[in-house]
DNA sequence: ATTTTGACTTAAG
DNA sequence: GCTTAAGCCAAAA
């Protein structure tokens, strides 16, 4: 049986611990496919707000947050974010401490 | 099958 | 720190 990438990307988009962020690189690294960052972000896009996928804890690889075509846009993302213990430097957040799997 | 587009990343200036 | 260029992946038309 064999998952497809999407399937792992989603897996491990919930897969992601509350109060932690990941990147996409790093989404699509775990995934089997370490350059499939923008896959990932595409994968995002289809389902903004799905109860079973939390995108809004995958960062861009600097810890800024991109797109989000949910409620807010990025800045619902972020409020999201701090609300789980995220901590933000600026429009950032800081990875330093709160990338997951680091 | 080809082209376009997009929530990406890294390197270089 | 910001902009430009190139690379890579998958879905949609």
């Amino acid at each position: 049986m064999k998952k497809s990438f999407k399937e792992k990307v989603y897996e491990l988009c919930r897969a992601i611990p509350k109060g932690k962020v990941a990147t996409y690189g790093q989404i699509a690294r775990l995934a089997d496919k370490p350059k499939a960052a923008r896959a990932v972000g595409a994968y995002m896009r289809m389902n903004p707000d799905s109860p079973n996928t939390p995108c809004h804890r995958v960062v861009a690889s600097d810890g800024s947050l991109t797109g989000y075509s949910g409620t807010g846009g990025v800045t619902g993302k972020k409020k999201m974010l701090l609300a789980e213990g995220v901590n933000f430097i600026g429009s950032r957040v800081n990875l330093s401490w709160s990338k997951w799997n680091n």
